[in-house]
RNA sequence: GGAGAAUUCGCCUAGUGGCCUAUGGCGCACGCUUGGAAAGCGUGUUGGGUGCAAGCCCUCAUGGGUUCGAAUCCCAUAUUCUCCGCCA
């Protein structure tokens, strides 16, 4: 939710983002006018309830003969606050209604426009060279017998698949990899729920534009999450962080993460690029609304050491207004280069959500001056499932085996290629 | 799934229709006291909203209701605990 206060004082401001975005801007002079209404509303409810309440003590102290009248009074006095009260409530539910349409306000000087509107900030890496015919991870996977499409398929239908053998225990190396790294930084490990109640769902922001995106459960009333984020957002819900001005607050959260992948229909269809269920570890800050700029540098920096540790060549976006999701007010994608596609595809994210998301789920610090204010929240990408699509495509070799990246071998036993079987 | 009990300011707790504008303790903060500390004494200590301000309004799990007036009475929901049943 947007900065009231913003909107009072600059709502230029807001309407510029809204632009940026290409999202509607008359919401923000709607909104306005709604809050202009409901605050009128609520000092007649509350003049009147002031009023009352006043009465009312002067029916408890009043003598027996003269109860009766002041009662029949006070009676008339009560339909009038009713009836303010409720007006005042429906003001404020207009209002509400109007201010969760408005998106985060984008950070100046971020790219203007649309999905293809990005900003390459860097290459990192070079691209991998082949002096023979690449596969891509598909066919990778289904000759080394690690990952299994078919036998995914038959039992969940399409976009579904086992990882077998190598390829699990791959994949547990990469969690392990970025759970060492992230708890080195500082992170909290947390393994989170991922079945989440429909407050927490709206309030990190996913119940908008993409809810076709999200599994829902009716007969629980409750999400299936298509990322941690979710949950490690919701775990401060409500509360005021301890402490949070000593130091920011790094979660590092491992789940299963669910999407429904709608309208991707012929998208992305081999493989496991594109599913409906993968494995994330996501990093989670809470931090000082000041600092959260730098923290977003820092975040794109622990991605980028877990990039290069998986010798990956990738390049950095800096994501274009149209294309961020409601909360962020920026995002940095780093893209891995996928030899088979001869394309970069997203391997991470990462979103600063200034005090956006904070706002709707009531996050809040102590500032030094014994105020509250909401937190800053960040999140971001440091290994998921696709990540194997890269690893194996970049790593290949001529004779069909895949070659282990130095750091992952600690946590494979010191395995040092995948080969075929013979 | 069934029965019962509970939910009050960080923690514990008083409170059974109007002097509740919510009690007391612990903890915490500040001050006095002290050579320094402890103890003692004093003061403060839930959040939110609105207003230039004084102030006012809301907040006793949540949402409804009864009433001139609700922490208190009624209904629903949530959560926790105990017991029973079922399952692993």
């Amino acid at each position: 939710m947007i900065d009231l206060n913003l909107l009072r004082e600059n709502p230029d401001a807001i309407k510029a983002s809204q632009r940026a975005r290409g999202a509607d801007e008359a919401l923000v002079d709607q909104a306005a006018a709604a809050d202009v209404a409901y605050r009128a509303a609520l000092r007649e409810f509350e003049g009147l309830r002031a009023e009352q309440n006043a009465f009312g003590k002067t029916v408890a102290t009043a003598p027996k003969e003269q109860k009766q009248a002041l009662v029949a009074q006070a009676q008339e006095m009560a339909a009038g606050v009713k009836a303010a009260d409720a007006a005042a409530g429906e003001a404020e539910k207009a209002l509400n209604e109007l201010l969760w349409q408005i998106e985060n306000v984008v950070i100046e000087g971020i790219p203007a426009g649309g999905e293809d509107d990005y900003v390459v900030l860097k290459h990192v890496g070079n691209k991998p060279e082949f002096n023979f015919e690449v596969k891509d991870h598909q066919v990778l996977g289904e000759s080394l017998d690690i990952i299994d499409i078919q036998r995914g398929v038959k039992i969940s239908g399409s976009r579904f698949y086992f990882l077998k053998g190598w390829g699990a225990r791959l994949e547990l190396a990469l969690m392990n990899l970025a759970l060492d790294k992230a708890a080195a930084a500082g992170f909290t490990a947390l393994i989170t729920p991922t079945l989440v109640k429909p407050e927490i769902m709206a309030g990190t922001g996913f119940l908008g534009a993409h809810a076709d995106e999200i599994y829902y459960l009716p007969a629980d009333d409750l999400y299936l999450t298509g990322t941690s984020e979710v949950a490690l957002a919701g775990y401060h819900r409500d509360e005021i962080i301890d402490g949070l001005g000593e130091g920011t607050h790094r979660y590092a959260g491992w789940s299963t993460c669910y999407r429904r992948e709608a309208g991707s229909y012929g998208k992305d269809v081999g493989g496991i690029l594109r599913v409906h269920q993968f494995n994330k570890l996501e990093m989670f800050v809470y931090t000082l609304p000041e600092l959260a700029e730098a923290e977003h540098e820092r975040l794109l920096a622990w991605q980028e050491a877990m990039l290069q540790a998986c010798e990956l060549h990738y390049r950095v976006i800096d994501t274009a207004a149209g294309d961020l999701g409601s909360s962020a007010a920026r995002k940095f994608d780093a893209e891995a280069w996928v030899p088979s596609q001869q394309t970069f595809r997203e391997l991470t994210s990462t979103s600063n959500c200034t005090t956006f998301q904070a706002r709707r789920l009531n996050i809040r610090y102590r500032r030094e001056d014994g105020k509250t204010a909401p937190a800053a929240t960040l999140n971001g990408t440091l290994a998921t499932t696709r990540w194997l699509v890269a690893i194996l495509e970049t790593h290949q070799q001529a004779d069909g085996s895949v070659r282990i990246p130095e750091a992952l071998r600690p946590y494979l036993g010191g395995q040092d290629y995948i080969r075929p079987k013979a």
